[in-house]
DNA sequence: AATGAATGAGTATTCATTCAT
DNA sequence: GATGAATGAATACTCATTCAT
């Protein structure tokens, strides 16, 4: 299911079930995140990642059906722990926290995460460019959403479904375009920009709390 | 003599006086747009480009160093609307409109724009991934904040300097990576979500204009 | 991992062990040298040398690192071979024969080496052309004045070091540059050359052995 | 006569009469000659040579019928001169000088000559590689080789013809690859290498005049 | 299953020469 | 004659993927 395993052309080929096998797909996700940050994007190739993993090539195919779905993997990798982030401190906790204290706790997840993993950024950006792989940045955009519709619906009963869906789509986007560029090197001063990323958020929220008008 | 440039490897070679030329280059740039749109970044090549345009290879090569300086020629072209835009309604109309009202103007500014543009947002995350190419995104970012700088100054005057431009950076951000996705084909409600991003904006500015309280 | 060579922009990329790939190595290298007197240093490809040889081109890149390797890789072998015949007869062989029997041994085998080889003078000249190939050339040149030293070592042992040295070093230029000319095509008198070549090495020698008086 | 008019593809088109055609001709010969220092013997082209000798294109071309022709009038510019200095001190001088005062005249001038025109081995050893310059090489031996029998036929009277020119071809040889060796870089001790040149030629010649027995 | 040598289509860029103006 | 923009064939090197062993 998260699994799928009709070929699809990007989800692995083969779970690895043997302890060698599975040792084997960790270590190239792990030599793709450091060679992402080393080379780039374009700059890496199935050959040197079979080299620096020190395995065969050939082994790289029995786990993955091409190159974009090691790409694809590791983005489900990075995803799985952005959505958990993304989906709050967990139910009892956040019942007992204000929906501030949610947004703090999920930008600064993300600001650690992004400090965690430097070549995330560099992942999610070179995605964009093979048309499959933006399909994938789709799928987790709409899990993203799933997960701010909570936390609107509870905020905002009263918007239609549609706004409601907006909203959170919106603060996805929000989260993600500014998760890339907020830890790229141009922000040095990344926790300003953290802490003015919280503010932005809860004056969006608070807005559309008041429902503060519109028009003017 | 007088027009040869310094040769930085990504400015123009040769500046088109003659007629031809400039339809040449015109040319260029057209197919190198439609061609992002058709194949992507990555699936751009310049044998590809001149025979779309029905020139010689050799003529793109008069005209640009290289194939990147072709892209940073287009992104320049788009950086110039884009600016224009950004820096709003004009001095005497911006005297006599309420700050909400240059907002509404930029944001819309940037939806017509991207909806006349659809290879803008390509060839912006195409830029990310060319080292080169990044520097010049620098730069126009730095236009950007400086456009936002002259309003935020204006709105928030008691905030220090570094806050003010920390906020005209968060904004040229909200801006840049905003007009990627917003017009990117997932947002077909593309008029809801720039109304949506006007709220935001101004809901932003409002909550620092009132001073509000950033602890809670 | 055993046989990884340090990288060098010159040496071969992997040492063929298996019987296939050392036959193409040698295939390659055979190739390069009949194109070598078929179209000239220039007129040589890579594409058009892969062709010849039967292969991909891919393959040439699996054995060397780029066009220049397989020049370097081919002279390596013409230079083990000279180097060899500059030694002399050998030791013991060497030591029950008159100095002038060296010469002559000496000359007899470039000769033969040359017309055994016609690819080389043209491999030797187009090595210039290419800074990182003079190096190379520097380098075997150094290993010819070693050779020479020890005779004139021998032949001269009242001479200082650095004449010595510069007598050697001479003989090397004498040897290496006569070497290509008389080869050549316009030297069909080859034999003669020859003959004429040990005559003005031994006058040349036999002067220095006399003291012969210099000022004149 | 010296400038074959039938449309020889290496010489000159045109033989430039009016003052500013002439310029013209000596400044692209000028110009290659720097770019020979420069650039390499292949690092140079017509487009290039046309910049930097502020004219266009199609000028070199109205001078000479292809690239090559312009190294070839260059060359030609220095082997007349070589040629001079090979044919010695001139008629009066030479007959009241020992043949040995020529032999130094002559090694002198060479480096004389080296010394003033840095291009020159670049561009001989650069002649090499194109088959149609080759030619021009060997017409120019020829004419140092008869600048040589002057002096053999005076020195070594009772030699057979064949047995002259076979020496005043080994001693042309010397002279030419000598002047480009001696003149490269690798020998900063050029003026003992100089020495040792004249005394080379010096004992060759008189090993030859007192009927030294060659069989040794 | 595991390997890694082999493959060859694909691509940016150059430059001698021409010829319309 | 003079110009210099236009031309396009040519060329080194890469790398995803396969498949014989």
């Amino acid at each position: 299911m998260e699994h799928v395993l009709i070929e699809n052309p990007l989800s692995p080929r083969r779970l690895p079930k043997q302890l060698r096998s599975r040792q084997r797909v960790e270590k190239i996700l792990a030599v793709v995140g450091d060679l992402l940050v080393e080379k780039g994007f374009e700059g890496i190739n199935t050959n040197l990642v079979a080299e620096k993993a020190g395995i065969p090539v050939g082994s790289i195919y029995q786990f993955f059906p091409n190159k974009y779905a090691i790409f694809c993997a590791l983005a489900e990798l990075y995803f799985e722990e952005l959505i958990a982030i993304n989906r709050g401190p967990g139910r009892e906790a956040a019942a007992h926290m204000p929906w501030e204290g949610i947004i703090d706790h999920v930008i600064d997840g993300f600001g650690a995460f992004g400090r965690r993993n430097p070549s995330f950024p560099i992942l999610w950006s070179g995605m964009q460019h093979t048309p499959d792989l933006r399909d994938q940045i789709t799928l987790i955009n709409q899990k993203a959403v799933e997960a701010n519709l909570v936390m609107i619906e509870r905020l905002l009963p009263h918007e239609t479904q549609a706004k409601q869906r907006l909203i959170a789509s919106i603060m996805a986007d929000l989260g993600e375009r500014l998760l890339i560029s907020s830890i790229s090197e141009r922000h040095a001063e990344s926790r300003d920009v953290m802490e003015e990323l919280k503010f932005l958020l809860k004056a969006y929220l608070r807005a559309h709390m008041s429902g503060a008008d519109r028009s003017a």
